[in-house]
DNA sequence: TACTTTCACAACTCATGGTTGTTTCTGCTG
DNA sequence: CAGCAGAAACAACCATGAGTTGTGAAAGTA
């Protein structure tokens, strides 16, 4: 192709920045790979022969053919899958924080049906999604997935008003001890599990982490009539309620209990916008106080 | 392709008759460069991730882009083109005996506008033609170029009815001395003028090649009313007349002066029908007899 | 627990594509 | 006609990389 257009295996070679020797080299070649002659050489350059010019288009062909292919894979070409485990709480809100820092961005927010860690890593490695965001253990991280502790959400408590700390500016997570927390519907292969059997040990809770979980007005219904029954939230997440349940978010502090989720991602994994959504968690990042509390096997 | 189509690194070494090692550092290779994973290695085999899938027509695009491009400067996809100098003599009849020997061959017989067998070479070479039938000396023969001496013709003296040699049953030159002979338009560069002076120093003829030729019908005309008028042929030049010339054809023995064609190729040339011509020729080949006389510088 | 299958890694070999230096060919010019 | 300049090919050398064999790790299977 070189050649052709320019004339001459000197101008070809400044064009490839390899040396007129190499152009010469590579032509012959391809001549004796095809069993044809492509090139009149003259002593003021080279033009097409008959089969040359025969084969010009066919190589021209080729070499679209292949930028496109490269450009069908190019990372940044495809939208970002992220994984934001559900619509309603901190991760998705994050990714669409982001998400609107620049509207245009190709990026896919998506719902892994999976409630396992284990799984979603998995598909992480499969390239059915890019990334999601999921607390596991470090020593379980599989090979070939990076994680990164970018999103550590505060813990509250969310109470009714009749319960004796619905009015407190905060809790302790050791004030907790004598109450019960009520969280329905954790399957025991749940990422959420480890956490709050991590927790509850931590602080001697007791988290009634079983039954049904009947929907989410179910539990907000028992949260307002009780007056012991507490549960715990993601400081972001948004349950909403009809106003007439006047339910309440105490936060938690000394220390503040986070749910550190990690942002699972291929290693390999090139995409810009990976990077982007990295950067953009890393300064938005941990607005937790210092004084946080997670459980000691994120960090290995 | 291969992995995908067969779904293990194995199986796709198989087929490519190469190690399976080798396919993981090929596709690892792809990877990287293409800064994307491919596939998804599973214990039991790979399968096309999701760039894969977007991949793979591209890279089946590239395959056919380049087999198309192969086949289309195969030799033998296109037609042999072959120079024939001229429809009315030896070559083309022989062209036209190999054509007919298999018809549905693809083959282009073509009339070089030039009587330079210098320039029928440099045609040659530049690859607008296959091969062209010529007389020249070998040692002008350029480099790249091959020879073959595959059609030697018989002249043979042609002469009206009142020649003293009109009822010869053949004539040895050396016996032509005493006649002259008219060979009428020979330019100085044309490849037969050479010829011509050679035959003429070697047995002592007086050849009159100088002169316009008005025509091959002025040329019988004078033959047929000269007594003393000669001209030389091929002898299986087809040169048409009415039947009231009644020119008459004498063959030349003692020693048989051929007109020694060389077919010109390209050495690369590769083209299958010019092999099957060579062949055809040298099968079909010399009817002439033993005694023979060609110009030295034929075979330098 | 052992075994099989599948792919990746390591070390090595060797063909290939690149390099520089030089030669050949051809057309041009004094 | 010798000399010159431009273009491509040839030669020798070398680094890269694609292939090889041997081996190991991971995961499914008996």
């Amino acid at each position: 192709m070189a050649v052709a257009e320019t004339g001459q295996f000197q101008a070809a070679a400044d064009e490839l920045r390899i040396s007129q020797q190499a152009v010469s080299k590579r032509i012959a070649s391809l001549e004796r790979h095809l069993g044809a002659a492509l090139l009149v050489r003259t002593s003021r350059g080279s033009r097409p022969s008959l089969d040359g010019q025969v084969f010009l288009p066919h190589a021209k062909g080729i070499l679209t053919a292949t930028d496109r292919a490269e450009q069908a894979v190019r990372p940044g070409n495809r939208p970002l899958r992220v994984d934001v485990l559900n619509r309603r709480i901190a991760p998705a809100q994050a990714v669409y924080r982001f998400y609107r820092s620049q509207p245009d961005m190709n990026l896919d927010a998506v719902t892994l049906s999976t409630e396992n860690a284990a799984q979603a890593a998995k598909a992480v490695l499969e390239g059915t999604i890019d990334a999601s965001f999921r607390a596991m253990p470090a020593a379980e991280i599989p090979a070939g997935i990076a994680a990164d502790r970018l999103l550590d959400v505060p813990l509250e408590l969310l109470v009714g008003p009749g319960h004796p700390m619905s009015d407190a500016a905060s809790v302790r997570p050791a004030d907790l001890a004598d109450h019960r927390i009520w969280i329905p519907g954790i399957r025991p292969d749940a990422e959420w599990a480890a956490f709050y059997e991590t927790l509850s040990e931590a602080f001697g809770l007791s988290i009634d982490a079983l039954g049904p979980h009947f929907g989410d007005e179910a539990l907000m219904d028992a949260l307002a009539d009780s007056a012991s029954l507490a549960t715990l939230v993601g400081s972001g997440d948004r349950y909403l309620w009809p106003e007439n349940y006047d339910l309440r978010r105490i936060p938690l502090r000394e220390p503040t209990p986070v749910y550190p989720h990690l942002l699972l991602s291929r290693s390999g994994d090139q995409h810009p916008l990976l990077t982007a959504l990295r950067d953009h968690l890393h300064t938005t990042g941990p607005q937790a106080p210092d004084d946080v509390w997670a459980p000691d096997w994120v960090d290995h």
